[in-house]
RNA sequence: GGUCGAUUAGCUCAGUUGGCAGAGCACCGGCCUCACAUGCCGGGGGUCACUGGUUCAAGUCCAGUAUCGACCACCA
């Protein structure tokens, strides 16, 4: 699938340039089939459902940060030889896009109304095929390996059938019905509002207390004043008592109104008056109390937030005006007690902010408390886990508390709802076919206006666009699926609703792990919006670092629990990450002369090479680990500090000796080390940085026997032994000498260039493995070593110190003693502080006799250690004095 | 009003089951050492918000306080 391997290196720019990667790999991905997923295979599956984004959505970087952890762990599982699936699609948003496209009516003059519903509709439609595919574009952008050969769209036939299915049978088993209630209703979008969408907003207000014949109250709505029908107080509120029951005939703005006081326990007696208004027709509280007492709703707002006819005087009012007037004619009359300033919260419409008013009106709902407690038990039970767990509460405490959901909403856009009324004999008709005739009397039918919330349809998504209602191949195959990903703040929305209808419809769980991921915030912690003009666009992003570094960004910053913020330094950043890796390729591959790998598999390995496989495969556990916990900031920094700090700070530097050396057989072990840390390295970074990895790895020799791609190439496995203890310990004693003798090339000040002469006084166990890689030593500190167990500290020579061995560092009279005077006070210093920490703590017999014995040892193996670091120390001290 | 979360280096944040605090950026010093200056080497810097408690041992567990934040909510 790719061209034979650029051999001269000298043709790979020291920089990495994403963009003509990003555009060569994809397509090819693509094209050769490696996104799909195969109902009929008899590996084992892994399916994900992608949060559908809205159609007339653009890639945001929340959608950036959902897609890319989706996509890590889908190309994870995937190389490691999982079936996978990772459905996708969009939303058909009923309001967002019929806004869209009414706005481009707007433009034009005109209005739905002027085309028509079937017109509109068809319009839209037009529209989505034309504009609507901008943010699949921008996920395959982002790399995301979806099947798309799925693509699905919540009003495409097969869902739409899906839809009406299950509301008919939910309908036919009593759970959907219509009802006359009181509703939050959106003046300006026109249309009625699930709970959900209703936002809370602190807005100042007045709090008008109007004398009621005999009773005084108050409120922050006095024009619903016209719709009063009783008062209400407490059942249990003695000053109250003896108007209970009676009908009260009271003065008011629009002559005497008679209002029947009733008690209920819904009025808190201890605020305001403790008497409140009731006002059916337009509070949900009052039109319980008044559904409870038989109190008649009388509605004088309306649909257009205007006061209706029954308003009397005030008919044609819009809502706010009439309030402005009614208190000045109640104080007119002489019947406001007094004002005082009020902040409260309002409910608010989601879209546009508009004060939601509550008005009576009849709409479809669904009764979900007995689907919510299936749902809940699934979450107790833990056949679905939520992680983090602390999000279980919140769902709980929803899900408990839930109240039927209002399903119908005035749109064009959206799936109809299948119910037909028959005029003639007043039947009502809900079917799986349109009806034309009524099939009780003949007569003609009238379809009911409304579609459903556009959350009805999504709720169905991990099994409709599966197929469902028929029984396929995919359905048994991918479904339940293995986790569901998404922002806490479509919990309610989305979340709870798909577990209860996939229980509901498939007797299975959704999903059995839904990960919630943090909001992205800006580098302010402010959330983004549009508004506020902090929005970091993806797009640009990628565009100036590439993707492979934004992708990188927002899994290292994916820690569990809190927001994120995201600033263009952290971009950067792994930016340069990017490019190291990138750099570190180009320094293996051009060092590859003469390189062969069955020759080099013969070769014998050093300490270096073993050290490195040792500490791969503590990675690629430790990798595995993380993401199994989806935690994918842990998994990415231990990529990060191993790429960076181990491979590139030591293995390949420990390389170049061998590789530059006289010795053919450590050259070929080095480069087939090099070759193969590199070549795992890059799988396992793969499901982060899917572009780079694969443009390097077609690089790498022996690209033939591995297979076409990257993509397809198995996620690397530890070898069974964890990292190899020993191995580790010695290239530490290794690379502590070579600190040491930096250590003191920098705070000596003593430039790079100049080639230090050091003499180690090796500790008894470290003999032999300070002289076997003395060269190693020399190489990386630049430096010519000595090892002599009867060495001797010289005049002029600086002291280092690693475990038992000393290292002296001869500068020749070069040696600034103040400085080396400092250098020694300070280590002593630190010496004595561990010390004092360790005598203090064994010095308690309670430590001693109750801790366990490890950790008692431990204390005192430090403190010995210290101890004889601080007499070397002090020695060399006097030494210098 | 209810619920939950946060408070760790100058900044942004990690810190899985309690066992002398870490990263990135920023900062200081030295380097264009033949993969990379988007780089290399070295360094400084924290009473883990506060108060108590449990424990041999607390950033980590418990209680309370303060500040910030989120979500839920029918006190009109």
């Amino acid at each position: 699938m790719s061209e034979p391997t650029p051999s001269p290196s000298v043709e790979i720019s020291d920089r990495y340039e994403p963009a003509a990667v990003e555009d060569r790999w994809y397509p090819r991905w693509e094209q050769n089939g490696y996104f799909r997923g195969d109902a009929e295979s008899a590996k084992k599956p892994f399916s994900i459902v992608i949060p559908p984004p809205n159609v007339t959505g653009s890639l945001h970087i929340g959608h950036a940060l959902n897609n890319t952890l989706q996509d890590i762990l889908v190309r994870m599982k995937r190389m490691d030889g999982f079936n996978v699936l990772w459905m996708p699609g969009t939303d058909h948003a009923g309001i967002a896009t019929q806004v869209v496209v009414e706005r481009q009516l707007a433009d034009e003059g005109k209005t739905r109304h002027d085309l028509g519903r079937e017109a509109f509709v068809e319009r839209v439609w037009r529209w989505k095929e034309t504009s609507g595919g901008t943010i699949i574009r921008q996920l395959k952008r982002l790399g995301a390996s979806c099947d798309w050969s799925r693509e699905r769209f919540t009003m495409d036939a097969g869902l739409s059938r899906a839809v009406r299915e299950v509301f008919v049978r939910l309908y036919d088993e009593g759970l959907i019905y219509r009802d006359d209630y009181i509703v939050n209703w959106c003046p300006r979008c026109q249309t009625v509002l699930s709970d959900l969408e209703v936002e809370r907003e602190e807005r100042d207000g007045q709090f008008v207390y109007i004398r009621y014949g005999p009773l005084t109250l108050g409120t922050v709505r006095p024009e619903t004043k016209l719709g009063d029908t009783g008062l209400a107080v407490h059942p249990k509120d003695k000053r109250y008592a003896r108007y209970v029951g009676q009908t009260l005939e009271i003065p008011s703005v629009n002559g005497t109104i008679s209002v029947r006081v009733v008690a209920d326990e819904a009025v808190d007696p201890a605020f305001g008056t403790g008497v409140i208004k009731v006002t059916p027709g337009h509070d949900p509280v009052d039109f319980e109390i008044g559904r409870r007492h038989g109190l008649p709703v009388r509605t004088v707002i309306g649909f257009d937030g205007r006061m209706t006819a029954e308003a009397g005087p005030y008919a044609g009012m819009d809502r706010f005006e009439a309030r402005r007037r009614i208190v000045e004619d109640l104080q007119a009359l002489g019947l406001v007690d007094r004002i005082e300033p009020y902040r409260h919260a309002v409910g608010v419409c989601y879209r546009c902010k508009t004060v939601v008013e509550p008005l009576v009106s009849k709409q479809w709902y669904l009764n979900v408390t007995p689907l919510a407690a299936v749902a809940v038990r699934a979450v107790r039970d833990r056949r679905i886990r939520i992680i983090p767990r602390v999000w279980n509460t919140t769902y709980y405490h929803w899900m408990d508390n839930i109240r039927p959901w209002c399903i119908s909403r005035q749109l064009w856009w959206g799936h109809r709802i299948p119910a037909w009324y028959c005029d003639a004999d007043g039947s009502v008709h809900v079917s799986r076919d349109d009806l034309t005739s009524c099939p009780r009397c003949g007569s003609a039918l009238r379809r009911d206006e409304d579609v459903l919330d556009t959350w009805f349809s999504s709720a169905l998504w991990p099994f409709s666009t599966f197929g469902w209602p028929d029984d396929t191949p995919e359905l048994r195959t991918f479904y339940p699926t293995a986790v569901l990903s998404t922002g806490f703040d479509i919990i309610f929305f989305w979340v709870a609703r798909m577990a209860m209808m996939g229980l509901h419809f498939m007797k299975e769980v959704p999903f059995r792990d839904v990960y919630i991921h943090a909001l992205v915030r800006d580098a302010e912690g402010q959330k983004m919006s549009k508004s506020k003009g902090n929005v970091v666009d993806p797009l640009e992003v990628m565009t100036k670092y590439g993707t492979d570094a934004f992708r990188f960004t927002l899994s290292a910053l994916a820690a569990q629990g809190r927001d994120i913020r995201i600033s263009e330094e952290r971009v950067e950043g792994y930016r340069n990450f990017a490019n190291k890796l990138w750099n570190a390729a180009r320094f293996v591959l051009a060092n590859l002369d003469g390189y062969d790998a069955r020759a080099a598999r013969r070769a014998p390995v050093a300490l270096p090479d073993r050290w490195i496989a040792s500490r791969l495969a503590e990675t690629s556990r430790a990798v595995r680990t993380h993401l199994s916990r989806y935690r994918f900031n842990d998994a990415a920094g231990a990529l990060y500090q191993f790429v960076w700090h181990e491979l590139c700070d030591w293995y390949l530097e420990t390389a170049k000796p061998a590789l530059y050396g006289s010795d053919p057989a450590r050259r070929l072990a080095t480069q087939h080390t090099l070759v193969a840390t590199l070549e795992t390295t890059l799988r396992l970074l793969h499901p982060f940085m899917p572009f780079i990895t694969e443009e390097l790895w077609q690089r790498l020799p022996g690209r033939e026997a591995r297979g076409a791609s990257i993509m397809i190439a198995p996620y690397p496995k530890p070898a069974r032994r964890r990292g190899d203890a020993g191995v580790e310990r010695e290239m530490a004693v290794v690379m502590d000498t070579v600190t040491a003798i930096r250590n003191i090339r920098g705070e000596m000040r003593v430039s790079p260039a100049v080639t230090l002469a050091v003499t180690v006084k090796p500790a008894p166990a470290h003999d032999a493995l300070l002289r076997e890689h003395a060269a190693l030593i020399q190489s990386l500190a630049r430096a010519t070593l000595t090892v002599d167990p009867a060495a001797a500290r010289a005049k002029g020579a600086a002291l280092g110190v690693v475990g038992e061995s000393e290292i002296y560092v001869d500068l020749s009279g070069a040696v600034d003693l103040a400085a080396e005077r400092e250098r020694l006070t300070k280590e002593i210093k630190r010496a004595e502080e561990a010390i004092g920490f360790a005598r203090a703590k064994l010095g308690r017999s309670d430590f001693t006799e109750r801790a366990p014995a490890e950790i008692v040892a431990k204390e005192r193996d430090r403190l010995a250690q210290q101890e004889a670091l601080r007499a070397k120390l002090v020695a060399s001290l006097a030494w210098v004095e």
